[in-house]
DNA sequence: AGTGTCGATGTAAGCGCTTACAGCATATCG
DNA sequence: CGATATGCTGTAAGCGCTTACATCGACACT
């Protein structure tokens, strides 16, 4: 590999101006010329790990994540990556599997290999996790409400979310409603569900609980389990889309008819939502925003005054309401 | 930040020795108590950058992916990264969109910070992109299927995946047979149709094609085409998951019984197919088989005869046959 | 006792880059 | 015309680390 001695004799110059080329230093235009000339001609690439050791910046950031299933997590990654590459920045990503002691692996090995970190971390508590961000790693962190306020957050108002989606079953007249619910610790579906109580709370019906995991198969065994009791509820609310897929595919089976006898209802709003029979209504999380969000969060501590700031880093969902969860089921000719 | 010479210092030692502690070479058992202990109360970390310097590793690998739409991108990067992280390998994530300009940027830009790349790039023809790939760049190149044999591939035999599915639609008794393409360019697209139209030949059955996009709202485009014709075909093939959900969206909408009436087959198995109603026959792709196995080749190149290599880099899918595609309707109990 | 071997350690030379500082034209001004 | 500012450029000092080489006991063997 040619390095800047290399150039700078073939072009005639000194090491530091062909330094200062490749950082848009001030250097004459004909300086400038040979030094472009002759690395192109060598096939000439800044060394990055030396240029790193100087300036102590990497131009790349972190990404933490507890898992890689399924779309939630390519679609969050999908925003970072899209902010980040506008501003030249690149994404070591990890997983971490929700284990604490993995998670702390992970970031104490990405220090020094990125400037700063974005973790999501759905089932570990913040507050466990904090003590294990090196200290002078920045941090950011998505969904995880209820840190100690070390790190900035950008959380997503689930509890909202779910209350509208309540406050719409109850506005359908459904009365008798189940909730199958998230992975225990989990943070999200702790949130939902407790939006769910409170709207619960405020009306006369009937709220029961199934368990769930967030998976097709647990929202599937939820349906099942539904079906094996005497009174059928008049709506079920999924905490997540795919156990209400799965729900649906129970229901289905046993011949219960969606939304006629009971009324069904996602949380995500993953893309094929709306291409289930019937189309699922659910609660649209904007999961590539909240990427981008958190990366734009990132980097008004990396490079402060860089841009402004938002205050908000709270997004609410949004009820997205289908056929699943109509009265009169209209056909959803989209 | 604390660095070598601190922790020799404090140790008393010198820092050849606190550096040989933390790259496992021979240091005396006193030496690496002393060492190590200095080093956790001065929060030493080495410093990557200046290590990559020397070693000219940075135990980093690339991967660049046209987007990171879907379940099936995150899959892949799941099965790199399982991979990586049990051999200290980190990843960086890079989405070209498809477009060759990029993509090179994004490779030029990888140069130096990651040991080797895999690249998928189902849209853009390898020996367009071989000339852009730093010649100094260990890379593999992921199901796209056809380059000049620079680089190492790890591919789906998607044709063959297209021919079973077909052999099976033809042995269900379905003679008019309707296909719901790929996006045009998309190598896996191509190979699919390939294979359809190979199996077509050695029968007698029709074989019509309806342009699609890979995504959920082109198969509904496609399902609803399809009844706008006279004649219903008595098969549809989508080729992938996604578009055959859009299509049985569109029939279920029009009151066309699937199977009973048209067969429905897709393409990826993703994890949801089994749950639709009817349930999709489809073919299974490993997807994290063939993020890992990319890995493994790749490693075969950075660190030669680390493991024993798997000669095969071709992976044959497997069909699966659900209740869409049946023509004694048995209920999938799973 | 002399010699060879071997493991543990220290010394010092870089890896390729950025950047403070100094130097040296050339332009500007009193 | 000398003094001062200005714009480029070169020299050289590291950034924090790994590692070749030299050194030095300790030990075994003849």
């Amino acid at each position: 590999m040619a390095t800047v001695y290399d150039v700078a004799e073939k072009a005639g110059v000194s090491i530091a101006t062909v330094s200062r080329v490749f950082n848009n230093n001030t250097v004459s235009q004909s300086a400038r010329e040979k030094v472009t000339a002759a690395a192109r001609s060598l096939g000439y690439t800044p060394n990055l790990a030396a240029r790193s050791l100087m300036t102590k910046r990497t131009d790349t950031i972190g990404v933490v994540l507890p898992d890689m299933h399924g779309e939630f997590f390519s679609e969050l990654v999908r925003g970072i990556d899209a902010g980040a590459r506008r501003l030249g920045l690149h994404m070591l990503v990890s997983c971490s599997h929700d284990e604490l002691n993995e998670m702390a692996a992970v970031l104490s090995a990405m220090q020094g290999r990125v400037d700063g970190v974005i973790i999501m971390s759905p089932l570990i508590a913040i507050d466990a996790l904090e003590p294990h961000i090196p200290p002078p790693l920045p941090a950011v962190i998505v969904n995880g409400s209820g840190g100690r306020g070390l790190y900035p957050e950008v959380n997503l108002d689930n509890r909202a979310g779910a209350r509208q989606m309540m406050a719409h079953l109850l506005a359908e007249g459904r009365r008798d409603i189940c909730i199958v619910s998230g992975p225990p610790d989990n943070l999200d579906a702790e949130q939902r569900q407790l939006g769910c109580v409170e709207a619960a709370g405020h009306s006369d019906c009937r709220l029961r609980t199934l368990a769930g995991a967030f998976t097709e198969a647990s929202g599937y065994a939820a349906g099942v389990e539904l079906l094996a009791h005497k009174a059928l509820p008049d709506a079920v609310f999924a905490l997540n889309d795919a156990m209400a897929i799965g729900c649906l595919c129970a229901l289905a089976e046993r011949g219960i008819a969606v939304p006629e006898q009971v009324a069904l209802a996602g949380f995500d709003d993953i893309p094929l939502a709306q291409y289930l029979r019937p189309s699922l209504t659910t609660v649209h999380v904007p999961i590539a925003d909240l990427g981008s969000r958190s990366l734009q969060r990132l980097l008004a501590i990396l490079r402060p005054g860089a841009g402004a700031t938002t205050a908000c880093d709270v997004l609410v969902p949004e009820l997205v309401i289908r056929d699943s969860s109509r009265r009169a089921c209209a056909p959803d000719l989209r």
